[in-house]
DNA sequence: TTGTATGCGTTATCAT
DNA sequence: ATGATAACGCATACAA
């Protein structure tokens, strides 16, 4: 069934039947009722392509992730915000497109952008290069906890800095703690970065010293990424900083953090508290500082960032930030469609707020 | 940038350009090299959407979520299922299209069928509903967790039956206890009327009388839901059988568990061991017990379902049932696409195998 | 208010 | 090996 043999049955022009689906207040209510009994008499739908080949516009935006490895929607955090992202999606008129790959040359090309997505979010730590590839197609982008030099590209992120600062503040201000240590994966990514100088800054503003340990192991930050200097400069520096003795995994999900901090301890010298990049990494070292004898908070304190759902249900309870990963799903769809509607918009950085949610592990 | 332009550049007609890219065997090497130089230099893709009207085939699939309220897709077992299924539709060469909705009434049709999916895939608790809306576009099925008595309908389902079978075993027949009371949310979901038949079953099978707690109040085992008695059959039931006094809250999630199970607290009789449906609700049941002064499992053994992430980090870790959302996301992929290459194809239902999970709860 | 004619960007059939 | 042409299913400018 298509549009002309409804024309036919119905015995009117193939415009008609286009108007009635697409503009029913054009015709004369007698026609369109006559030509809708019609078509749902024979169960017939449009054709939704043909129609975005006509219209020129697909309707469909993409929610795209590069990462390492999976999970890739069903990550704590991307999971809910592709939620948030699909919602207002829906909200707005268009739908989602799924992509994922581990590798760059995964046949990127072939298996996400042949399709005719008006807009895409990205999810990725390697931005320029994806930026770069969506960009020679002309399909505007919109990054999630990233950041690009580039012009024209928008991004959602959530106030990484201010919650690391929420924390140190809580931690110093409020409980009076010194000795404190930083504890992550490496630092390529922005977010990590800004947490990182949040942790730095706040030391430095409460004129206390770094924790510095000489027993840890040498680590490479950056994983030998280069920083990004874009985001870098608007905190005032041309470099991550070489502050104390930040401990370094090579991961950051539980199972690595408990492994390697188990395998550190005991440290000769011991923090007062840890503040973690993430919750992840927060409950694998609550795990091994747990399991080495050492009691949460009265001998070490401990944090997290996120507020993932196991963050209320591990014991000690963590003492985190929470970031709303629903909201910048949904706010990111929002801001990509002012850049499908002006592809010329420049940059535009939405920050996220979040909130210090304060448990037992501090 | 289109194919004519192409076309006309290269001095050779439309068909010579479209072969390029999609028949490149067909031309001279020659021709081949001069069309695709061409084409790279002008930056030309071709455009999938009039490539799929021209082709009658979207290699578009949905994956879609009928449910009461979030997380849609930030579920932690549906999450991990979307990743299975994305992962094989991509190299089966489809895309996914997403779809959600909490009401009935929620434009549906205008919100997600309009497209051209090619089949869909169905997380629902009223799959009868939603098999027919896409039964009247000839849109084949696969259902997630669930069983329709319809024919040329598809369905993945975990091992439920086999899997709460192995709890009790180990329950009883390596732990000795009796005394197991059964909780749950309501029973309406096959899933959760197989692990029940599975419950009570066991009981029957180990001699063990049920058990009964007069003190507890009644409840409404299926919502006012017709129980699926396709499903019932297999086991050679007619209904669900009333059995001792199972504790039913009226959702399946962590907090509404702690808090109906604090107001029942404490029981006249306590049960020496609770089998609860899924983890989410022994987590939430636990603390309450623990909070309420009761030794896990000294006092009260508890077990969960699922292995979501969370069960090993509780404390005490949850003794639960692994099922992998990823397996069952992969097989209902594969699984539609037979659907789609031959929709008469009469129902078939693919059952994916668990595996019990010791430890501390029980 | 409705019909005619043309266009959307591609593929496929049948020539040559 | 390549070209001409029809087809895919629908939308819309313009005419009536």
């Amino acid at each position: 069934m298509r549009l002309s043999d409804i024309a036919k049955l119905a015995g009117v022009s193939k415009a008609t039947v286009s108007r009635a689906f697409s503009h029913p207040e054009l015709l004369q209510k007698e026609t369109l009722d006559r030509v809708m009994a019609i078509a749902r008499f024979h169960n017939y739908h449009p054709n939704t392509l043909a129609r975005a080949v006509a219209h020129r516009r697909s309707g469909l935006v993409g929610f795209i992730m590069f990462h390492k490895s999976r999970p890739f929607f069903g990550h704590l955090f991307y999971g809910p915000a592709l939620d948030g992202f699909m919602e207002r999606a829906k909200a707005r008129g268009y739908h989602v497109l799924l992509g994922a790959t581990t590798r760059r040359n995964d046949n990127f090309e072939e298996n996400f952008i042949k399709d005719s997505i008006e807009g895409a979010v990205l999810v990725t730590r390697d931005p320029e290069y994806l930026v770069n590839t969506f960009r020679d197609r002309n399909i505007p982008v919109v990054l999630i906890n990233e950041e690009s030099g580039q012009e024209n590209i928008g991004c959602v992120v959530g106030d990484d800095y201010g919650g690391m600062t929420k924390i140190m503040d809580h931690l110093i201000g409020e409980r009076g703690y010194q000795d404190i240590a930083f504890c992550s994966n490496r630092l390529s990514h922005v977010c990590n970065m800004q947490r990182y100088l949040a942790y730095v800054d706040a030391l430095i503003k409460y004129d206390q010293r770094p924790y510095v340990n000489p027993d840890l192991p040498e680590y490479d930050l950056l994983d030998s990424y280069e920083p990004n200097f874009h985001v870098l400069s608007r905190y005032g520096r041309k470099e991550i900083p070489n502050f104390g003795t930040p401990i370094i995994f090579s991961s950051a999900d539980t199972e690595t953090a408990a492994k390697s901090m188990a395998k550190l301890l005991p440290l000769k010298k011991m923090p007062r508290a840890i503040v973690c990049m993430n919750d992840s990494i927060a409950i694998g070292v609550c795990q091994a500082l747990k399991q080495a004898g050492y009691r949460i908070p009265e001998d070490v304190a401990v944090t997290g960032f996120d507020d993932i759902e196991m963050a209320s249900y591990v014991s000690p309870a963590l003492t985190t930030i929470r970031v709303d990963p629903y909201d910048l799903g949904a706010e990111a769809m929002d801001l990509l469609l002012k850049y499908i509607n002006d592809p010329a918009l420049p940059s535009e950085r939405i920050c996220v707020p979040n909130e210090l949610i304060v448990r037992q592990s501090s």
